[in-house]
RNA sequence: GCUUCAGUAGCUCAGUUGGUUAGAGCACCUGACUGUUAAUCAGGGGGUCGUUGGUUCAAGCCCAUCCUGAAGCG
């Protein structure tokens, strides 16, 4: 994998940039769709592709380690393969699924133990094992096993957990470096910085992070309960050490709010689950507003979705009709929000891009921010 | 005409030996959702308990009356 900066901003520390894959190259910034299990809810390869034009998708660790398991995925020659996504795929470690789940999980120092949430059988994540499971999957990029505390950490907790997440991180990458691809592909290996909200804390990480001299360098541990603002200032501290002549990725962010000023701080890469799952639950994300389609404002209204939208549902479809389809709990709902959701995201990003390489990025992104947290 | 049964939220229905401010599901309205256990979760509005009268400290519940509907018998 290799990264080439293109352009810095001269009024933010926005970056555009390239990055290529054996899968192919992603252009930067970018956002991620979220297909843990495989597959984009309620979104179809050739939307994906063609409408939404993603260029990169996540899956994840935890879920495929369960289902459909190992063998499968071996079996079928990766995930790729398994689902016939041939550009490049970033796989989440199941860190933050150890969090999230922490009802049934306990950690050591050798890794974390966990029940699995389907048939409530124990297993154990190691550093290591995980990179050997991400290899089965055959990610163009694999992510370290990391502790995701809760954002309201005390400092106390929050300097173990760190300090576990570093020791982890040693043991993983070392693994990596002794392993290869299985499939004939390269797959890059990206650490993630915590630290929870303490600057001492995220500095010490991203330049122990740093040293590895990664193809990639990621941010987890945030949006995870602290204020946007505290998020923002942990931006800045980590991308002010981390390299800048590799990609940066802010995990599990956000709202498109969250991304522009992600990207104002030096962030190339995003994921979130936030267009998908809030958009199956009714809420679109445009670049006029956030708009809740089931209230009953929207009954009447027979203009279309998003009349400049970058997508063909944004005009194929009215604020009406999609309002009715909620209502009536058809599927295609979920499909035409997804959908809608993450071309939108996508264009974001892209134009975010044009105007970082145009050089007016600082006065786009602060209209920008204004229309995208307007409530429709 | 007679007998029996039923009538409680927009709909379908709970409601104890009579005892605080009559509930549920669905529907309706609104909100939440950030490396997906989520087509999920939470909140809100909405009632002359068919009518009128009676018994009782107290009635959705007991008694009478009328209205409406269903079934059965003539």
């Amino acid at each position: 994998m290799e990264f080439q900066l293109q352009a810095t901003d001269t009024t933010t520390s926005a970056r555009a940039g390239l990055i290529t894959t054996d899968h192919g190259v992603i252009q930067t910034p970018i956002f991620m769709p979220v297909g843990t299990l495989g597959s984009v809810k309620a979104v179809h390869l050739h939307e994906l592709r063609d409408d939404v034009k993603a260029q990169i998708i996540l899956g994840n660790t935890y879920h495929l380690y369960l289902r459909p398991g190992l063998d499968v995925l071996r079996e079928a020659g990766g995930l790729h393969k398994f689902n016939g996504w041939n550009r490049p795929i970033l796989t989440d470690s199941g860190g933050f699924q150890v969090f999230s789940l922490s009802d049934n999980r306990k950690l050591t120092e050798e890794g974390a133990h966990f029940r699995s949430h389907i048939d409530g059988s124990k297993h154990l994540f190691t550093p290591e094992n995980v990179v050997d499971i991400e290899r089965v999957i055959g990610a163009d990029i694999m992510m370290a096993l990391d502790e995701c505390p809760p954002g309201t950490s005390e400092f106390s907790y929050a300097k173990k957990s760190l300090d576990l997440t570093m020791r982890w991180l040693k043991r993983g990458w070392d693994r990596y470096k002794e392993t290869e691809g299985l499939y004939g592909y390269s797959q890059a290996y990206f650490p993630i910085v915590q630290g929870c909200t303490y600057p001492e804390l995220r500095r010490r990480a991203a330049l122990e992070v740093a040293e590895y001299g990664a193809d990639g360098n990621a941010i987890g541990g945030l949006a995870v309960g602290e204020p946007a603002e505290v998020m923002y200032e942990m931006i800045s501290v980590v991308n002010e050490i981390l390299p800048a002549d590799k990609p940066r990725y802010l995990m599990g962010v956000g709202t498109p709010a969250n991304i522009l000023e992600g990207i104002s701080r030096g962030v190339d890469m995003f994921d979130c689950v936030m267009p998908t799952r809030n958009g199956r639950n009714g809420m679109l994300f445009t670049s006029n507003g956030i708009m809740n389609m089931r209230n009953k404002k929207w009954a009447n209204d027979f203009s279309p979705i998003q009349e400049d939208g970058p997508s063909y549902v944004d005009r194929q479809y009215t604020k009406a009709y999609l309002r009715h389809l909620f209502i009536s709990q058809e599927i295609l709902a979920m499909q035409i929000a997804s959908i809608h959701n993450l071309s939108f995201y996508l264009w974001l990003v892209g134009e975010a891009r044009k105007h970082i390489l145009a050089g007016d990025f600082g006065s786009w992104k602060t209209e920008m921010m204004e229309r995208v947290t307007r409530r429709l």
